[in-house]
DNA sequence: GGACACATGTAACAAGTTACATGATTGG
DNA sequence: CCAATCATGTAACTTGTTACATGTGTCC
């Protein structure tokens, strides 16, 4: 049940699930994703437990806003999630399964482009992440001295920007080596040797 | 429906649901995870849809087991699948979510605690994947001159340990700042500075 | 005889997705 | 008036998890 602390992680101050749905539109959908469909009947729920409160709030341009508050067993329950142990679990990475079963692909051509698109994907995501340190970083001298929130999700951020490089670098290592291929197998006339 | 194109792809040789279940047990389960009590059912829709074909064969040593083989539509749609676009989507990274929240985790001593999990998780991940690779490099001299799908399995493999790597190198500097956080809050006396 | 690996499943439930319904307010 | 943004939701469906049921053959 991650959705269920996420949503915690985020309502240190209190939010409606339409502000919520935002954080999964921004930043936030660089590690998690969620729908308002699922957001809403999530935030009743976690009410129900006990580890919401809500109120409802006048909108400055829209319908009546339900705002949530986090209760002392929400940070209670958060703190148990986040300390009890890592929260390291069966990852869906599919690009990876895609990396590996290129070989059905026959033409070594698709199978480059395949990898330069995700190389494109990549490239913008890593964008997003760089403007977002930059814009913190110009906010906060030496980050070393901000408070500890900030303090963690600018290290999240640095996870983030760490992964996508991994990822780009693959990348050029990858396609350099399939047209490397394509090169020998050019020289030999024929598309595969058996 | 990544787990139907994730199961074409390993079913370029003839598989059983069981022999399926091993290996999201193994080296598949650093990018998916499925159940078997998910893979069967899955393996039946799929025949119905004609992606595959099944016959009984008798076991070795157990009961009766049934063979999937893939079947030329089965391969047309992995094809599809593959080539299509990059399937790099929401991805489901809660470790993300836990190091930025570690600020409501008021001991930092806790914080750093955290992250030295994750490091010694990632550390035998990364083992695991390091030992598959060199078992991959003493049976195929220059991996270049393999064939396709050996060369794009190895691929993979190497994006897997990029992506341990940054992670893991994420750690030392993350654990690193924290102990120096933490020796500063020393020198002070006091926890936190508000 | 009991533990273990092999082998296939079902049922109930939880989580996540897609499509749709409803309605307020603002700006062009 | 129309489109966009704000705002909350429901229903049907797919996907994934947990717990259980059933039975075979091998090794100790």
């Amino acid at each position: 049940m991650s959705l269920d602390h996420i949503l915690l992680g985020y309502l240190q101050t209190p939010a409606t699930g339409y502000d919520l749905g935002r954080e999964f539109e921004e930043g936030a959908r660089h590690f998690w994703f969620a729908e308002r469909s699922q957001i809403y009947p999530t935030l009743r729920r976690m009410e129900k437990r006990g580890w919401l409160e809500s109120h409802q709030a006048p909108s400055e341009r829209g319908p009546q806003r339900k705002v949530y508050t986090r209760t002392q067993e929400g940070l209670a329950e958060l703190r148990t999630w986040l300390t009890e142990e890592p929260r390291i679990g069966h990852e869906r990475l599919a690009y990876i399964a895609q990396a590996a079963f290129l070989g059905s692909v026959p033409d070594l051509e698709d199978a480059i482009q395949v990898v330069r698109r995700m190389r494109a994907v990549w490239e913008q995501k890593l964008a997003y992440l760089e403007y977002a340190e930059s814009e913190v970083l110009a906010q906060a001298g030496d980050w070393l001295d901000q408070p500890r929130e900030a303090f963690h999700m600018y290290s999240a951020l640095r996870l983030g920007l760490a992964q996508y490089r991994a990822k780009l670098a693959w990348c050029e290592e990858t396609i350099h080596r399939l047209e490397r291929r394509r090169a020998a197998a050019g020289n030999d006339a024929t598309e595969e040797v058996p």
